[in-house]
DNA sequence: TCCAATAGTTGTACCTTGCAACTCTCCTTC
DNA sequence: GAAGGAGAGTTGCAAGGTACAACTATTGGA
C-alpha cells in the first residue's frame, strides 16, 4: 500500500474516531479522553505501575501521577504499593472503572455494528486480517521513551 | 466483525497513531496537532470557510477563528473574504504551509513503509480493501475516499 | 554507610479549547 | 428602504491537560 494513501487513511481515521471517542466520553464528563485510555488499559491487564502506564500512553510521570490520583478519587481504579518494592504503585481497576469503561464501550456499539453493516463482507474479512496486523506492526518498533 | 474487538482495535490505533503524530509533529513545533489536521484538510480541498473547516476538525469556531490566524501570521495559510458574502472566508494552503504538510507526511513515510514491510501480502491487501471501506462506512458516504 | 538510580509528587507555566458576548455583513419582511 | 433576524467570525475569559524541573521516598549496590 501506498504510503501516502496509508498516511491520508490514518489522518482521517485518527480524526474521525477522536470526534466519537470525544462525543462519547466527554459529553457525560465522567472521565477525560486520557482517564479513559488509562481504564481501558487498566481494563485489558492489571497491576501496571504509574511508570508503565506513563509509557502506553505516551504521557510524562507527573501527568499520570495526577491522573492516577484522580481516577483513585473517583473510585475508578485502587493504588497499592507494591509489597515487593514499595517505591512503585500497583494500579487495578475497579468494579466501579470496569462498568464505566465497559459502558462507554458498549455506548458506541451500535456505531460499530452500523459501521460494520455497511462494508461488504470481503471487506470486513478484510479489515478483519489488515487491522490488527498493522497493529502489530506498529507496536513491533514502539518508540523508545527517548529522555 | 465483533464490535468489541473493533472498539479495541480503534482504541490501540487511534492511541498509536496519536503517539506519531505527536513525535513528529510536535517536537520541532512549527505546527500543533489541529493546525496538522487543518493544513491537511486545506491541502485536500480548497476554499473552506473557518466554520466548514470548525466543523471537520470538530473545533468550536471561536477556537477555529484563532488557529486560522496564526496559520495565517505564520505564512501557511491565505485568508481572503468571500467577495460574493464578505461575512465568510475563503481558506487557502500557501506554498509554504503545502511544504510543511507535505514534508510532515513523508517525514512519517519511512515508519509506513516498515509497517506496511512488517506485514504479510494477504494482511497488506486486507488492510487496502477494508480500511477505506471503514472509513467510507464511518462517513456515511457511498464512494470511497480516493485520493 | 553512602550514593546512585528509580518511582512518584508538586509547583509552575503554557497551550488548547469551549462558552458567552460581541461586531459585521447579508437577507427577509413589511 | 428600514428593522430585525440569521450567519460568520472575533475576543474575553476561565478551565483543563500537559510537560518540565525540582523535589521526596525507597531501593540496591559499592
Amino acid at each position: 500500500m501506498d504510503p501516502d494513501r496509508l498516511h491520508h487513511l490514518l489522518m482521517d481515521l485518527f480524526r474521525t474516531v477522536g470526534l466519537v471517542l470525544m462525543d462519547r466520553a466527554v459529553p457525560g464528563q465522567p472521565v477525560s479522553l486520557s482517564q479513559l485510555f488509562a481504564l481501558h488499559e487498566l481494563d485489558h491487564e492489571a497491576g501496571l505501575s504509574q511508570r508503565e502506564l506513563a509509557e502506553r500512553l505516551g504521557l510524562e510521570k507527573s501527568t499520570v501521577s495526577r491522573l492516577a490520583a484522580e481516577l483513585e478519587a473517583d473510585g475508578l481504579v485502587r493504588r497499592e504499593r507494591d509489597p515487593a518494592n514499595r517505591r512503585l504503585y500497583r494500579l487495578e481497576i475497579t468494579d466501579a472503572g470496569r462498568r464505566l469503561h465497559r459502558g462507554i464501550a458498549s455506548s458506541v456499539h451500535a456505531r460499530y455494528l452500523r459501521w460494520t453493516e455497511a462494508m461488504t463482507p470481503d471487506e470486513r474479512e478484510g479489515l478483519a486480517l489488515g487491522l490488527p496486523a498493522l497493529l502489530r506492526a506498529m507496536h513491533g518498533e514502539r518508540t523508545p521513551p527517548e529522555r
